[in-house]
DNA sequence: TTGAAAGCGTTACCAG
DNA sequence: CTGGTAACGCTTTCAA
């Protein structure tokens, strides 16, 4: 592999000039810079990434912590972020997290270790307190999908709340009154969040919230059948159930099939997060769209703009859910 | 950030001995590696791999290029390498190709000038001649899913048309005679091995190929639905569908349902890959199981032992796959 | 506009 | 078993 020193002496000039042209100083004669650019083609020459990290200090490198590579929710997310970076020659480290504390910081320290520029954390396990210092460290990170008050503006996030309040509402607009709802482990905040929502179209409504009706899943599949059968066998009757996340929701489907109830006639059902497959669960599932995809981009943006000073479109933190209406929910016959 | 010179001066040792703790070289006695770790932890201190890398020649870090981030298939493969490097503190840089062959070359380019010590592709639509170009350079790879007689050795693929053969003989053992199929892009070894095998079973029971029956997709879920549309509208009758791999068939799926078939009793379907989505699918998708995400952790121990020479699990370069009986397939009334 | 030279933080070779 | 020192390939002052 030819170095910068060959590519200087074959071209007659110095290292300084050699990298001046690489790093398109401007301060370089025509005439010198034809010669280098001449020479390196010649010499097939292709920098040493690890070198000018060395001696920049800057690796070009950006950590992306995940809590899982596989699923249908992070996929898009590291597509969107992954493009956004390669454009501008930067690349992406990945890790995962598995949504649990000990692992999750091992990874940040990974990827702090690997001398990443910046770090594009979606975390769930790890405390604010742990993120706050972190953040008076010297590698700058943005957060999605997770509120930080003190860290707000590198908090890229969804307005949760509102999103459960479109779910509820339209299943309160389809005539439903006895709603179930399986939320996501409470004491993470977009949790939270989506059941104040839910509770909020509820009040609009002035249908009083039932206790009865609420099942605490995690998030994952299996909750979702859990939290069904719980609720099924409850005292309280319904008519739909409204899911904190899709999977949740498809976990439940499979369980109310089970039960022999026919969907979405005798039982309607709503997710969250619009994640890929919904469309092909049967029936369609209606959800709530989550432009994570868009949100990575964000992210990337954060990134670019904060650690390399590049110029963006103009940032933005809170993006806004949509309703997706397919064919889990039939009005209430009443 | 300390550097191994300010622990050296610390412990009074020198440079040298300080990185031969740090690299567990033996030579060290026990007095003075309790010195150095000593002064190790009071400062604090963590080695900088950008310079570890450009001294030893060594990044530790291996490029992973898949086609898509987002898509069911490549999670679980992306996962299974992960997991396996990060043990061995190693970082993955990952890409996505796009099933594009100037965006492949592009991305493995990108990851060589990134000094990767060794990749792991997924390619499709580059050409085994530049594989073959590229074995001659010095980055070494492994190629997942893709078999070039040249590198046979680094091929790790999944025995394509035994699935195929798998997939039709179910259907045929449940008494199905018409039998149509959505094959994947023909110039692709694997969508010709698995329609391979389909022939191979239809042979077996006597039964023979009819072209009428066969639409030749593009593994995506559109050629899934204009398939079913194609042979639906052809002449020849059909009471099973076999699809080249699971998102044809669940375009087919939906393409049938719209065609107001009722599933599975008016037309079985079989799938291809046991992607996470076909158990949610309705009716449950039978398929065949590609063991993706012990492939990718093949490949992941195929760079360990050929790059880091580590010791791993014995390696293997053919994957059999199996059946999964759901319930999309009934047996035929005759 | 150009060149010389001092780093960047390690590893690895050669002596002792 | 330990220390001295030359790389590794580039960036970045500082002078000219």
């Amino acid at each position: 592999m030819a170095t910068i020193y060959e590519v200087s002496k074959l071209a007659g000039v110095s290292l300084a000039t050699v990298s001046r042209v690489m790093n398109n100083n401007t301060n370089v004669s025509d005439a010198t810079r034809k010669k280098v650019t001449v020479a390196m083609t010649q010499l097939g020459y292709r920098p040493n990434s690890i070198a000018q990290s060395l001696a920049s200090n800057c690796s070009n490198s950006v950590g992306l912590l995940v809590s899982e590579l596989q699923g249908p929710f992070y996929g898009p997310m590291m597509s969107g972020i992954e493009t956004a970076f390669r454009k501008q020659s930067k690349h992406v480290i990945i890790a995962a997290g598995h949504s649990d504390e000990e692992r999750e910081q091992q990874a940040i320290e990974f990827l702090i270790s690997r001398n990443c520029d910046g770090l594009i954390l979606h975390v769930e396990a790890i405390s604010d307190d742990y993120l706050i210092e972190l953040s008076k460290g010297k590698t700058p990170f943005v957060l999605i999908n997770r509120y930080i008050r003190e860290l707000a503006s590198r908090c890229i996030i969804l307005n949760n709340v509102k999103g459960g309040y479109l779910a509820t509402k339209h299943v309160l607009e389809q005539g439903h009154t006895n709603i179930a709802y399986i939320s996501g482990p409470l004491w993470k905040q977009d949790a939270q969040d989506r059941l104040a929502g839910h509770k909020q179209a509820l009040a609009e409504h002035n249908i009083s919230f039932n206790e009865q009706l609420l099942y605490q899943g995690d998030f994952m599949e299996d909750s979702g059948t859990a939290g069904f059968q719980h609720l099924y066998n409850g005292n309280s009757k319904f008519t739909a159930l409204i899911c904190a996340n899709d999977e949740m929701a498809t976990g439940a489907m499979a369980s109310a099939r089970e039960s022999s109830l026919i969907l979405p006639e005798q039982l309607s059902i709503m997710g969250y997060d619009n994640v890929f497959f919904t469309r092909h669960v049967y029936p369609p599932l209606s959800t709530v769209n989550y432009p994570i995809n868009e949100m990575g981009q964000m992210a990337a943006n954060w990134i670019l703009s904060e650690v390399y000073k590049k110029t963006t479109p103009a940032l933005q933190t809170l993006f806004e859910p949509e309703l997706v209406v397919r064919q889990s929910i039939i009005t209430n016959p009443q």
